[in-house]
Order: C-alpha cells, then sequence, then structure tokens
RNA sequence: GCCCAGGUGGUGGAAUGGUAGACACGAAGGACUUAAAAUCCUUUGGCCUCACGGCUGUGCGGGUUCAAGUCCCGCCCCGGGUACCA
C-alpha cells in the first residue's frame, strides 16, 4: 500500500507538503515516467527546449514551458500514448567560462553546482521527465556525437542537383574524372578546373580545393570579432553591432574560421516551412532570415581609357552585379563596390589610390554599430568607369559602405531613381537620377515600388534583339529584362539568399573540441574509432602569451602526432540534434539507432521561448535535414508543432524616498514631495503594501527609515512591469512559492495566469485563488472532522453533468494548448460540486484523472482515496459522455434591433416557429415595441430571437 | 522603414458572429471568533435612479450584418522581430 492509516487520519488540513513528498519521491521509487520503446503503442514525443544551468537558478518564469509541456505529456499519456518526455542541460557556453576567468574554478565545477541545483529545482513541481534518459552536452558520450556529425559534414558536399548533402568522396571522383565543369555543387568561390589540372596537383592543393566545397569548411571570411569576449560570433549572437550575450561591441574581422555551409540548404529551409505546425511570426522570421530573392546577375565590363589593342573600349575585367530590377538597366547611372570586394584593386586607377585606401581603411575601423549609427553618406570615386552592357553608356564606379560584402556579389549597379539608398548616395555625389516608371516624381525621393510603367528606354530599335521596356509593366519588364539577359549572355537569372553560412569557432575553452588535426598545414579528420576527443585541461582559461586560443595551452594537443584544432565549437553545435540523442541515450555505437529513431521520429510538440527563431531553430533544422540526407534519421524536420510560450516579466515595487531625507512616503501622497524613486525587493511587499519591519531590515542605509503614511496606516508602493532580473530586486523563486503553497498550486497559477504563448506579468497576490481552489477540493475528500467523505452514492444528474462539461473541456482545452481556461474548469467544477456537497466517489475519482495532468500530487492522493492502488498518471482519461450534457430548456434572450431586453426559458426542442410565437407573446414585448411594425424576426434555436422593427 | 503579434473593469484574463466582462485577484460590507488566521455570504465596468429600471461601454473613425470585442477598410498606441540584403 501507498499510503498508511495514521497519515489518512491526521490529514484534515490539505497538507501539501506532506502529500507532495510522500508521492514524488512513490513516482521515484516507482520509476513511474520511464519509457521504453513499445510497439503496441503510439508514441509521442514532447520537449522542452533544454535549459543552460546558470548560477542564478531558476524563477518562475523558466517553470511556464515545462509546466504546460509537462501537462501535455501526462495527458497524452492518459490517452493511450507512449510518451517521450525527456530534460537535460545544455552546458557549454559563456557564462561559465567568464566565471572560471574571473575565480579559476573549472567551468565543469561550476556547471556540475549549477546543474545539481537546476535539477533540485525541478523535482520540486513534480515533471513526469524520464531521467534515465538525461544528457548533457559538455559529457563525453554526448559530444562525441557532436563531434561525429562534423566529421560527417567535412566528408560532405552539397548537390544543387539532387538537393542533398553527399559524401566528398564522389566530389574528389568526379574532379579526377572530369574537373568541375559543368559541376552544380555549392562552393564559396568560383574556381574551374579540368581532370588533368586536378590530378596534377598535389595532395595539399587538392586539400585547398575541396575546402571551397565541404560542408564544414575552414576559410579566410569577415566574421563578427568580440574583442572582449575574444572569440567570433555567428550572426544570430550579434544584434545591433553588439554581442547578444553581455553587450560587447563587435567588429569584421578577416580570420581563418569554420563555417558551416548552412546556405546551401536554404531552399529547403524555405520549403520545409510550409510542413511544420509553427507560429506565423516564427515561420516569418525564419522566412526573413533566409532572405530568398530573385533577381539576376549583370555583367559589366570596365572602360579602358587607353585602348591600345581593343577596339571595344573595354580592358580585360568585368564587375558582375546582382539586381533584382534589371527591368531598371536604363538607369543605371553608378555603380557601386563593397569596401571589402576584391573588384576594389581592380577598378582603383593610380591617381585615385591614395583617396580609395583612406576610405576603406577609414570604414573597417569603424565597428558595425557605428557604420548603422551613422545614417551620412559616405563613399568614394574609384576612378574607372563601366560600360552599361545594354545601352553601352559609361557610368563611374565608387566605392561605398552602404555595400555589402556579403550579399550577391558585394557590387551593386545603382539606379538612384527607383532605390532609396542609391537615391541619398546620388543626392551626395551629385550624380544623374533617370526615371524609369511613367509618373514617378523622382526630385524629392526615389521611387521604390515595384509598380507602374516603363518609360525612358530607347525607343527605336538600333539593334537586333534591342531591349525595348517602355509601356511594359514593372512586372513584365522585368520578365523581359531577365529574358533579354540570359538570351544575350549578359548574366544569369539567378536567386540570392539572404542566409548565410554559420560560423563554427569559437576563440574559447569551455566548448566541444574540433575532431580535426593539421597535417602540412592542412586539416583532416579525426577517425571515428578515436572519437570523443576530450576537452583538455589547461592551466588558465585564457589565450596564450602568442595569441592563440586557450587550447593552446594544452599539454600534447596532438593527434597521431599533429597538432588539434585550437578552437572549439559554438553554443549551438550541442543543441541541434539532441532532441535525436533522448532517443536513444546511451547508444555507444551510434548517435540514435534505426529502431530507436524509427519509433521515436522527430519530436511531435516542441516548447521553448521565440527567441531562438533565427539562431536554434534554424541550425536544428539545418542538422536534421544534414543527418536525413545521409539516412541516419527518418525524418527531415526536427520539430512537427512548436508552441512558443511567451516570457513572464518581473512586477516590481517600489518606495519613494523623500530627497535628501531617510524618509519615505507613501504612493498616494508622493506628488507632494520632491521624490526619488527605489526599487524595493518584492518580496518584503504584499498586495503592494510595505512591510516596515522587514524594510528596516532590508538594507543597513534603511535602518532607521522613516515613513509618511496613508490614512490606514500603510505604505502603498508603487509598481511597474519590467524585465525580471536581480537588479529589479522582483525576482520570485519557484521554491519558495512551492514552499508556501505547494507544487500543484504554482504549476495551476502558472497556468492560470493567462495564454501561455502571451507574455505576462508574475504577479504573486493571485496565487491564493488557486490555493483557494485546492483547498475547496480538499474539502470535498475531507470534512472538517477529519472524515473521509468520499463515498459510493450515486451521483445525481446535475452531478454528472458538471463532471462530464468539465471533462469535454478541459480536453478540448488542453488539446489547444489553452491551460488557462482549463483551471478556470476546474475551478468551475469544484464551486458546483461544493455547492452540491458531493464527495460521490463517482465523480470524485474521474475528476482526479482530469486532474492530474495540472495538478499531479493532489490528484494522485485522491485517486488513491478512492481505492486505487495504481498510479493516476497510467488511469485512462475519461470520456466525456453528451448524454449527461443534453439540457431539457434553453434560456432565450429576446433583443430588439440587436438589443437584449428580457430572456424567456423554453423547452430545448422547441420549433423555431413557436419560440417566435412565445416571444410574441410575452407580456414585455409589447412595452419594446412600442407601437412599431415587425420587420422581421430572426431565430437562432438554442442561442437567442432577435425581433427587427 | 518593413514584417509579425496585440489593445476588453482597479489587476490577470474569458467570450464557434448570438445576453461582453466567465474564472480569479483586489476592494467594500457582513457572518463566525475574546482576537487573529482560516472559512463562508453579499456587492463590485461607468453614469443616472431611494428603488424598479434605464443609458452607456471591448484603442479611435467608418463599413458589412437582423446581430460585431469577434468580419472588412482607414487611423492611433504598445510589444516583439528585422534592417543599408540591391
Amino acid at each position: 500500500m501507498f499510503r498508511t492509516i495514521s497519515t489518512v487520519l491526521l490529514t484534515m488540513e490539505y497538507n501539501f507538503k506532506e502529500i507532495e513528498s510522500r508521492w514524488q519521491s512513490q513516482w521515484k521509487q516507482d520509476k513511474t515516467y520511464k519509457v521504453e520503446i513499445d510497439p503496441k503503442k503510439p508514441k509521442f514525443y514532447v520537449l522542452d527546449m533544454f535549459p543552460y544551468p546558470s548560477g542564478a537558478g531558476l524563477h518562475v518564469g523558466h517553470p511556464l514551458g515545462y509546466i504546460a509541456s509537462d501537462i501535455y505529456a501526462r495527458y497524452k499519456r492518459q490517452k493511450g500514448f507512449n510518451v517521450l518526455h525527456p530534460m537535460g542541460y545544455d552546458a557549454y557556453g559563456l557564462p561559465a567560462e567568464q566565471y572560471a576567468i574571473q575565480t579559476g574554478q573549472h567551468p565543469a565545477v561550476t556547471t556540475e553546482q549549477n546543474i545539481k541545483r537546476y535539477r533540485e529545482q525541478l523535482d520540486k513541481i513534480g515533471f513526469s521527465f524520464d531521467w534515465d534518459r538525461e544528457i548533457r552536452t559538455c559529457d563525453a558520450d554526448y559530444y562525441r556525437w557532436t563531434q561525429w556529425a562534423f566529421v560527417r559534414m567535412f566528408d560532405s558536399y552539397y548537390c544543387n542537383q539532387s538537393q542533398q548533402a553527399r559524401p566528398i568522396a564522389e566530389l574528389i571522383d568526379c574532379f579526377a574524372k572530369q574537373g568541375n565543369e559543368g559541376l552544380d555543387v555549392a562552393h564559396s568561390v568560383d574556381i574551374s578546373f579540368t581532370a588533368q589540372e586536378w590530378n596534377a596537383w598535389n595532395e595539399r592543393r587538392q586539400q585547398e580545393v575541396l575546402m571551397n566545397y565541404r560542408m564544414a569548411y575552414l576559410a579566410e571570411i569577415a566574421v563578427n570579432w568580440c574583442e572582449d569576449l575574444g572569440t567570433v560570433l555567428a550572426n544570430d549572437e550579434v544584434q545591433d553591432g553588439v554581442s547578444i550575450r553581455g553587450g560587447y561591441p563587435v567588429i569584421q574581422k578577416k580570420m581563418q574560421q569554420w563555417s558551416l555551409r548552412v546556405s546551401a540548404y536554404s531552399q529547403r529551409l524555405l520549403d520545409g516551412l510550409d510542413t511544420i505546425d509553427w507560429s506565423q511570426s516564427i515561420k516569418e522570421t525564419q522566412k526573413n532570415w533566409i532572405g530568398r530573392s530573385e533577381g539576376a546577375t549583370v555583367t559589366f565590363d570596365i572602360f579602358d581609357p587607353n585602348p591600345s589593342h581593343k577596339d571595344s573600349g573595354a580592358n580585360d575585367h568585368s564587375v558582375t552585379v546582382f539586381t533584382t530590377r534589371p527591368d531598371t538597366i536604363y538607369g543605371v547611372t553608378f555603380m557601386v563596390l563593397a569596401p571589402e570586394s576584391e573588384y576594389v584593386n581592380i577598378v582603383a586607377t593610380s591617381e585615385q589610390k591614395k583617396e580609395v585606401d583612406n576610405y576603406i581603411e577609414r570604414t573597417l575601423k569603424r565597428t558595425e554599430r557605428e557604420r548603422i549609427a551613422d545614417k551620412r553618406v559616405t563613399g568614394v570615386f574609384s576612378g574607372s568607369y563601366a560600360i552599361n552592357p545594354i545601352s553601352k553608356q559609361h557610368i563611374p564606379i565608387y566605392i561605398s559602405d552602404y555595400v555589402l560584402a556579403g550579399y550577391g556579389t558585394g557590387a551593386i549597379m545603382a539606379v538612384p531613381a527607383h532605390d532609396s539608398r542609391d537615391y541619398a548616395f546620388a543626392k551626395h555625389f551629385d550624380l544623374p537620377i533617370i526615371p524609369l516608371v511613367e509618373g514617378a516624381d523622382v526630385s524629392n525621393e526615389s521611387f521604390d515600388v515595384k509598380e507602374g510603367i516603363m518609360i525612358n528606354s530607347p525607343v527605336k530599335t538600333t539593334d537586333e534583339g534591342q531591349l525595348i521596356l517602355n509601356g511594359l509593366s514593372v512586372k513584365d519588364a522585368i520578365k523581359r529584362a531577365n529574358e533579354y539577359i540570359e538570351q544575350t549572355g549578359l548574366g544569369k537569372v539567378k536567386v540570392n539568399y539572404r542566409l548565410r553560412d554559420a560560423i563554427f569557432s569559437r576563440q574559447r575553452y569551455w566548448g566541444e573540441p574540433f575532431p580535426i588535426y593539421y597535417k602540412d598545414g592542412m586539416p583532416y579528420a579525426v577517425e571515428d574509432a578515436d572519437l570523443p576527443i576530450r576537452l583538455p585541461d589547461v592551466d588558465k582559461f585564457l589565450p596564450t602569451d602568442a595569441g592563440e586560443p586557450p587550447l593552446g595551452r594544452a599539454k600534447n594537443w596532438t593527434y597521431k602526432g599533429y597538432p588539434l584544432e585550437l578552437s572549439t565549437m559554438p553554443g549551438f553545435a550541442g543543441s541541434s540534434a539532441y532532441y535525436l540523442r533522448y532517443e536513444d541515450p546511451n547508444n555507444k555505437d551510434a548517435l540514435v539507432s534505426e529502431h530507436a529513431n524509427g519509433y521515436w521520429r522527430n519530436v511531435d510538440l516542441y516548447l521553448g521561448g521565440s527567441e531562438h527563431a533565427t539562431g536554434h531553430l534554424i541550425y536544428c533544422r539545418f542538422w536534421t535535414k544534414f543527418l536525413f540526407d545521409y539516412g541516419y534519421i527518418k525524418d527531415d524536420e526536427p520539430f512537427a508543432k512548436l508552441l512558443n510560450q511567451g516570457m513572464i516579466q518581473g512586477r516590481s515595487n517600489f518606495v519613494y524616498r523623500i530627497k535628501n531625507t531617510n524618509k519615505f512616503v507613501s504612493y498616494n501622497l508622493k506628488e507632494q514631495y520632491d521624490i526619488t524613486e527605489i526599487h524595493v525587493d518584492v518580496n518584503i511587499v504584499d498586495n503592494d503594501v510595505l512591510d516596515l519591519e522587514k524594510f528596516r531590515n532590508w538594507r543597513p542605509e534603511f535602518a532607521r527609515a522613516e515613513f509618511v503614511l496613508e490614512e490606514d496606516g500603510k505604505y502603498r508602493c508603487g509598481w511597474a512591469v519590467e524585465k525580471m532580473s536581480k537588479s529589479m530586486y522582483n525576482v520570485v523563486n519557484p521554491d519558495d512559492i512551492v514552499e508556501q503553497y505547494g507544487a500543484d498550486t504554482l504549476r495551476l497559477y502558472e497556468m492560470f495566469l493567462g495564454p501561455i504563448e502571451q507574455s505576462k506579468p508574475w504577479d504573486t497576490k493571485g496565487i491564493d485563488g488557486v490555493h483557494r481552489f485546492l483547498k475547496k477540493l480538499w474539502a470535498l475528500v475531507y470534512g472538517n472532522d477529519g472524515r473521509l467523505l468520499i463515498n459510493d452514492q450515486t451521483p445525481t444528474a446535475e452531478e454528472l453533468k458538471t463532471l462530464h462539461k468539465t471533462i469535454k473541456k478541459v480536453a478540448f482545452d488542453i488539446e489547444n494548448f489553452s491551460f488557462n481556461t482549463s483551471v478556470s474548469a476546474f475551478m468551475i467544477c469544484v464551486n458546483e460540486l461544493s455547492a452540491a456537497k458531493c464527495s460521490k466517489r463517482a465523480v470524485l475519482e474521474p475528476l482526479s484523472i482530469i486532474l492530474a495532468p495540472f495538478a499531479p500530487h493532489i490528484a494522485e492522493e485522491i485517486y488513491h482515496l478512492c481505492g486505487n492502488t495504481t498510479t493516476v498518471c497510467q488511469a485512462i482519461f475519461p470520456e466525456c459522455n453528451e448524454e449527461y450534457l443534453v439540457e431539457n430548456s434553453v434560456k432565450y434572450p429576446v433583443s430588439f434591433n440587436g438589443k437584449v431586453r428580457f430572456t424567456i426559458e423554453l423547452p430545448a426542442d422547441m420549433l423555431p416557429k413557436d419560440v417566435e410565437a412565445t416571444a410574441l407573446a410575452h407580456t414585455d414585448t409589447a412595452k419594446w415595441l412600442d407601437g412599431k411594425t415587425i420587420k422581421k424576426v430572426i431565430v437562432v434555436p438554442k442561442k437567442i430571437v432577435n425581433i427587427v422593427m
């Protein structure tokens, strides 16, 4: 038996502490939440974004999503599903390392401590995680598979033809046979070579060329360098020119870095969005991040003023641009190159060289933030002219930082009339502006909209096949121009993506080491059999004196006598495929076995914050598609449904100190004084009333504080909704709530706060409502005298109706993730049962089952008090019996011109015409008609009567 | 600037186009108690009225409809994402 007679007799009041600790240890002992593959049952995979175990521990905002997913997981179990619901830790990360640098404590030690603390906090809330499947990204048994996946990427290229990753060996074969002629594969830079050339190259040269194609590649690229963190960052880790973590300035710097060719998957990442059930806003964000745009490349020859050997006037060089508006080719009045563009060296003339160099030096010195903040137009003339390939006009080539090196070709054809950035530049440098759309007034601003009728292209056909656009709509003109460009070989129709490859190196210690060693200066992958490459010990977590990353300090950091890579992997490495490892956490031979993945497949429901839209949620999708291409897993999307829980904000309290005194004035009197607003710890404020004694003890400087109180003798605090943070003194710890009210109350209250996807402030004062609800429920189980009230009487029709409408509502709400309204439904149910003094087993037992997902401890207790000896977690969720819900009569609101005036109660099955007759015959009807004639009477059966006059 | 969500009492929020404000919190009053806690009862959008009752009301202005918080158009405000992406 799970309970003893003595506890039952002693339990009169709702003793949540005793109930919760008893069931938590019972569940642990019984391994109630352990899950194994069971082919007889349908599977369901519910996953939370695993936490980074920070030193601050959890606050009440963190468990919000965990509670919601736990409710869903428990519900699905009761509905007969075999539910995988695991938890683990994203244990690598910068804060632990920063802390290590300051204190000398090894990040592994602090991380372990933090995990222990997280676990204690999580355990108190009663989650149904299968902890036997726990993973930590910093465990060698785990990151072995992160390294393994990296090696697979290193050994792969992306075939654009078949749209999938393939083994690099295939590409090598191909190079040996036919060179790279006509190959459509993802690559970094355009090169071309024959089989002969390939075969003649030495190994080093061949390896260099292969780097151009690998899915995981090493390249000299402009990266986001953060000096203060001493590392590079990925695009999603930088915002407004500063690092998201810490807010340190980030500059562009050319460095040799590992990157993942995420961009190869752009189109599939875009298309996949249509197959998954994610919120519209996240899909939209990803769409924008991927940034597909259709256009064309156009090649402009460079004008040679001294054509010694050619007639065309062109020298040997040309510049290729990407444009989405090829229709505006006749409005191109200049060309602009990014300062980092390789074309710069070609076009800068000797006369302009000094000025160009000055400009480039100036721009590169500025951080991205400065460049963004400064809206002034800057740029420099290169000295060269390009030849418009269609109009044959000569146009000046400028260099300006408003053109980005990383997008398109790093060069643009400028059409000031129809692009606001080009317009600003043209105005500044006094360049011509030629409108190309009928009626476009470009005297003050450009006309950027892609609509209208084209003008200003040559009217007469001078050459065969001359491009004439006049009279066409913009849309048709784009089409025509594209055709023309393709036919004449001036360029190619091309789709461009904004999505960039992910920079994968970090010059830090606390991350996964790369399974890469260097031979003859070229990187090679470690053999699978030698994985994992374990993170070595170092004497300090700082760069070496030579400026190498911390791993440069490690002793014997070699593989087969060759030096190992010194960078480590970024935070997103370990979190990109972790959901797969939960399916088979102890597998020594594979990331996940075919058997396990064949059963568990991808995640059915994923919960987490929407702030990961452009980072984690893209990388996971990329990583999954890669593994899918090789057949390691069966789904090419990781998360079938995604639910973004809103943030829980803090509700701060303020006191008002009268300036230059130690006197504090209450909120409603503060207008009479010159005051300073000061944050006060919300934990010493109850319902906005300050506990004066606790305030005096809070901080030494307030020990002798004096107060100006309100008439009722209370000190009222002001309040505001802010981010929950230590500095605002508004952090609420779930441990304190559990201590005071119990886990079931915390769970219910977090759900009761509002819709799960919405951000809302935490205000502890409302928690009494849900706690009272549990006490009321408990009062149905035990009387004041401690007598067990549960009995075997037959429920009344009303009681059954109460029960079944609650079953229906709760099931519907859970399936629609409307957890706040199901808590209301429970309250209504218990209010009705209390009014009826119903303690009947036939009602309380099913009620305990449907309540179990929300408040598992009290539900388990009641379920057992009803005589059950197995766990409520495995009980079958009851079906709603519609028969009990049938209403005999309906209250019809009777409205006149839409305004409800009175109600009449009528039999539910009364025919509409009879309802109408009854309403018209009602004594009050004449009064409201007020002599007017009836035009129409609307009767909506079981809803409403509307009399139109 | 662009994209996406949202705007309902003192507060959190509820409402398949069909009685707006469910369910809670808070507040006010009352019962029980020596007292407090706990519990229970009543009232609680605003305005008018002793009351019966009426008027009004879901950011603002229009529209569709027998009927609009809900659908459509325009605007305002708040939150989030993104930004020289050619």
